[in-house]
DNA sequence: CCTGGAGCTTGCCACAGGGGCAAGGTCAAC
DNA sequence: GTTGACCTTGCCCCTGTGGCAAGCTCCAGG
């Protein structure tokens, strides 16, 4: 068997394709940081180790990371990211329930950009009717402390 | 003076137009919790207090309290919503600083629409062309599976 | 060989804006 | 006097991410 070479031991995994936490986060754009906590909340697996205690990612590894970074650019909460890993990972998955949490995911958008709009649409309505000069009336303030009327349902 | 009176005292408050905090929190619609965290982070005065601990609000507070919730409806953040009060009490305001206030925070939620609405709109185009039955092969998942090519700018 | 700096490890704090729970004191009504 | 609703404080939880600190490891240059 081979000796305890404990120093050289991070060149030689990197000799076999793997790649470091740090290497792993510049190959994949997400941080080391959250690659980190990936692994801490389950959506990755434990990573393998060196003797020495670094983090070892294999190109599958990447491969995941860069699944999620991109599950997460669309938006997908964690929980919504663990289940498709969970439908990626399976031969026998049905499209439809992917396609299912991608619709379910693009509603939860669209009510999210509803109210902001609604909220973006009141105040570009309450900035059109501010003169806005150096005069200390203001119809957005005269808003905002509007007395009860429509606070109390 | 007074001897301690020990229990009728929040009765005495309310008859002066003082309400407790379950009473302002009804009044306004927000919870008594986020009333004692406004309090807490400095969006409203250290409440009074009866000679038992309890908080007693008048309806200046209430009005305050009002005025933070509907800026939080509208999508402000704590720290603009503390600017905003302190343009409301500032006699010698000038409109066109509460307008500039309103308007880049209408500039964010613009931008935050934006990136919501990207991400929908990809969905919606990745489920359109996932069949959706339960064949495996899903546009979807490979698309986030996508090796490589829009990771690597 | 030895030393310095970069990189890795863990763990804790912070953010917004709340929700929720627990232990204890108070109020009001019966 | 007893019961039940209310108030008090404090602490932990959530989402995702950044930052900092102490200590260990790796690699290259002298």
């Amino acid at each position: 068997m081979a000796k305890h070479t404990l120093r050289p031991e991070l060149a030689e995994a990197r000799g076999q394709g793997l790649h470091n936490i740090g290497e792993a986060a510049a190959l994949t754009g997400a941080s080391a940081k959250m690659i980190r906590h990936y692994e801490a909340i389950g959506l990755l697996p434990q990573a393998g180790r060196t003797f020495a205690g670094y983090r070892l990612y294999s190109d599958a590894d990447l491969h995941r990371i860069r699944f999620i970074k991109r599950a997460r650019g669309l938006g997908f909460a964690m929980k919504q990211i663990e289940a498709l890993l969970g439908l990626w990972g399976d031969r026998h998955r049905a499209s439809a329930e992917v396609k299912t949490l991608a619709l379910a995911h693009a509603a939860e958008l669209a009510e999210k950009i509803a109210e902001m709009e609604a909220m973006r649409r009141t105040l570009e309505d309450l900035a059109t009717r501010c003169h806005g000069d150096d005069r200390p009336d203001c119809p957005i303030l005269d808003d905002l402390a509007a007395t009860s009327a429509s606070n109390c349902p």
